[in-house]
Order: C-alpha cells, then structure tokens, then sequence
DNA sequence: CCGCAATGGAACACGACTGTTCCGAATTGG
DNA sequence: CCAATTCGGAACAGTCGTGTTCCATTGCGG
C-alpha cells in the first residue's frame, strides 16, 4: 500500500539517489541543494521523498550497502587461494566508483558494513595464511584496512594523473597481490 | 614592531594551531568555537590571531608543510637503497599522527607540498627502480598515492582496533615494501 | 476530457556559524 | 604600584543551510 512498485516515484526515488551518490562523493559537505541540482529536480521534491538530510544519508548507506553486498557475492569470497579471493574482491570493489568514495569521505565505517561481511572475510583470509597466499602475520582487520586504503589510492590517483581506469586497477591489484603476499 | 618574539603571543598562536590541528584531524567539519575550546582561549582571542577562518586554515597548512619538511629531512630520501629510503619515509611520517589525519581529510592535496618534494621523491624512486628493490612497473606518483593510502590505513586501523603504535607502524612498513618490491 | 498525482518555485521561520564591537578582568613588566 | 598588553564574555548583525507551507503547472490514467 505504501509503495507504488513501477511508478515514477521509485524512478524519481532512485534518480535522487544516484545524483546524491555522485556528488556527496566528491564533495562530503555538498548542500540538499546541491544535491538536488544533480539529480535535476526541485529542493520541494527532494524534501518530498527525504524529509530530513537524515533520511537521505541513512538512504544513502543503505543504497551504498546493497552495492557493496553485490559486488562481495560477484567476488566469490569462498573460491580458490585467499590471495585469489582478495583479488577478485578488490576488482569487484574497485567497480564500484562513486560508492567507494562515498564510504571514505562519508564516515561510513566499515562497522556498518552487513556483518556477515566480517565473517567470510576473516575466513577468506584465514584459508589464505593456511594455504600460504598470504602472510600469516597480517591480521584480518588489517588486510581489510589495507585494501580500503588501496581501493581509495586507486582512484585518488585515478582523479589527480591521467592514468586509465584499467592500468589503475592493474596497479591497485598488482600492490595488494605484493603487500599481502609472504616474504619470502 | 608587529611582533613580540618571544612574548606570550607566540605562545597562544601556538597553542590555538596545536588544538586546530588535533581537533580539525578528527572532525573537519569542526566549529571555530570548537578550535578555540580545545585551545582552552575564548573565540573573540582566536579572531583576534586569525581574523577569518581561512587565515586560520591557510596557517594550519603552513605548519603542516613545516611538519612534512622536517620529518622529509629526518628521512634522508638520498641515501641507501630506494626502497630503504621510502621505508624510512614512512617511518617519519607516520610519526606525524594528527597532521597526517589533517592532510587526508582537509582537502590538502599532495600538490601542495612544497615543490622540492615531488622531485626528491622521483629521484627516489627511480633510484629504486635502477638498484632493483623497487618495481620498475611502478611509477613515482603510483608510489606516493600508495605510501599515503598505507599511512592513512595505518592511523585508521589504529583507531579502529586496539593495536599498539609500535605494532602498526610495522603492518605499514611490512605492507609497503611488500607492494614495492619487485615480483619476483 | 477531467481529475488526481507529481512536481517546481517562491516565500518564510528557524537555527547554527561567523565576524565584529565593546567593555571589564587578569596578567605582565617596568 | 601603575600602566600597557592580553584576554574572555556578552551582545549583535549578517549569512547560509534547513525544513515548511502554499500555490501554480505539468503529466499521466481513467
């Protein structure tokens, strides 16, 4: 009753959240006006759908969720090496652009990540210090640090040169691989 | 005749940037009110210093570029091995603590370093790729986006668990030579 | 064609931060 | 002890983002 699922609302819905997406990426203190702008319609409409800057951010994280959950099960976290696993998964991640961004400059933890998320990860790594792709001695919370802050290198580098976005992945995977591999 | 050396002036500036600089490193979005309480000074004191809030943000650049130079001149980039230099410039940065969070979260790009940085720091690198312990694949700016992204995981990884510094800064320093180095 | 839902624009009140002024209190130093 | 400097608090106006209301317009479906 609440939801009109094919209507125009869930389109101009969605339209709100990919502008609001976009810019809050680039700019984490970007006006309801701003916001508004991109996504091409009226500040009215946007208070229409989101009553409070709140209920836009909270969207927001949801929206950003459910992407990252996407992309953790495209990974196949459970298959092959660990170091296979994190690769694919920071491929997967890299994909994401805009969203990636928004959960740096958001404080979006990765606390509010799902928290199966944590889980299979602590496990995909644990598999890898087992099967020797990864260097017993980096915790999981680590690892996941360390690819968050490969990921946004990535794409500051992305923005600052003008390298392609695929020599860019091939660097990002290229570090992690190294980082994460045992020392000899 | 504008300045009292040694006077209590240099004192309260000094204590007014040291609070901007821890206060600004955890909220960017800090009020001026809030600067001044952390500096234990009233806001009308803190305009009196820096009259607009850019004057005071134009400062806190300048005391962090001062900062950055000091530990670049503590790591001496020239000597030994490229990959044993940037080892030792991570060590020193990482020191930095606040200041690091400051130019991560303000918008202080690596631009604004000054000049010499940029050069001394490519020299390094392709002194590193010559001697064979850094990657030839990897270029210079590739490198420093990596070195700020590792440092960045570092403080944040610190934040989040419970890890000592000294544990840390080894995760960092283990985790960039690993993604420097050569492949194979 | 008519009506209802959706939209956009204008105007408004409200609160937060900023920058300024003024004055009394505290500290410093001669 | 006196005087100059430094400081802090209070009050004020100005600006900007927010959230709300009202109304006219558009567009889609029956």
């Amino acid at each position: 009753m609440t939801t009109t699922p094919t209507g125009s609302r869930a389109r101009t819905r969605q339209a709100i959240l990919d502008a609001a997406i976009e810019v809050m990426a680039r700019n984490p203190a970007a006006t309801l006006g701003d916001v508004a702008l991109a996504a091409d319609v009226g500040r009215t409409t946007l208070h229409r759908y989101f009553p409070e800057r709140v209920d836009l951010l909270t969207a927001l994280r949801a929206e950003a969720a459910a992407r990252l959950d996407l992309a953790r099960a495209r990974a196949r976290m459970g298959d092959d090496t660990g170091a296979d696993a994190i690769r694919r998964l920071c491929q997967e991640y890299f994909d994401l652009g805009d969203v990636l961004l928004l959960l740096f400059r958001e404080q979006v933890t990765l606390e509010d990540t799902p928290g199966g998320c944590d889980d299979e990860f602590e496990a995909m790594i644990r598999r890898g210090h087992a099967d020797g792709s990864i260097d017993p001695e980096l915790p999981a919370g680590w690892v996941q640090s360390l690819m968050w802050s490969q990921l946004y290198a990535g794409w500051s580098y992305l923005a600052e040169h003008h390298a392609s976005r695929h020599d860019t992945l091939r660097l990002v995977l290229r570090c992690v691989a190294g980082a994460v591999r045992p020392q000899r």
